[in-house]
DNA sequence: CTTTTGTATAACTGAGTGGTTATATAGTTG
DNA sequence: CAACTATATAACCACTCAGTTATACAAAAG
């Protein structure tokens, strides 16, 4: 794996591939699919099911996941099964997960004193 | 710093929270933004002049992120200096960006063969 | 073959929002 | 005081896009 430094200051080119990636990251039914993905592969049908949504739905955005690269698709008869391609999400997620709360956790604590 | 385990599987609340952090990040004038305050604290009007943009929008953009606590604002006089709250978004972006440049090598490496 | 099942896609709609223009606010200067 | 400067905000427009409904496609079953 080569580390590949970006251009700084950021060029617009460089802004946009990154914000996209982010905004891919930003919607909160993408995150629960990636998130229901963590105990392994799934059908499309089954995710549907989990988050009450409809199967067209889940299927849009599982295809817009794996089009980025962040998901896998295997075909089996009938049953499509996605899966995690790169287990780094979750550290991103998690990094995230992290900040938000703490970001949560300074304010209750405003709220107390 | 405590370490918050976040509910697996993700609630919707815990999702849109998160998701909104991940949104906040998904817009190339903020990523930029953020970029240029790598170097330390600036005010609004340099800002607008180093992209070419509006100070209204740039005022705006710097409000959202401030808002939601990445970064911080100190005025002096007539300006308003802006700066990294959390350098954590660094490991952020460094991350993603990281993941968008692998997966943009692997597509011109499958160009080339 | 026909029917059924699981998934993908097309067309549409409504909500959210990035960017602009114009204006308001606050601090400085003369 | 008035004039000027730096920033913030309000109103608006244009565009993106998550979600829905309806339909198409493909594989299995009868």
């Amino acid at each position: 794996m080569t580390q590949v430094a970006l251009p700084h200051p950021l060029t617009p080119e460089y802004a946009r591939s990154v914000a996209d990636r982010f905004r891919l990251l930003g919607d909160p039914t993408r995150l629960r699919l990636i998130d229901l993905l963590r105990d392994g592969e799934r059908t499309v049908g089954w995710l549907a099911g989990e988050l009450d949504c409809t199967q067209a739905n889940v299927s849009k955005q599982l295809a817009l996941l794996a089009d980025a690269g962040l998901l896998t698709r295997r075909r089996q008869g009938l049953r499509c099964y996605y899966a995690i391609a790169d287990h780094a999400v979750f550290d991103l997620c998690d990094a995230v997960c992290a900040s938000v709360l703490q970001h949560l956790d300074a304010r209750v604590i405003a709220l107390r004193r």
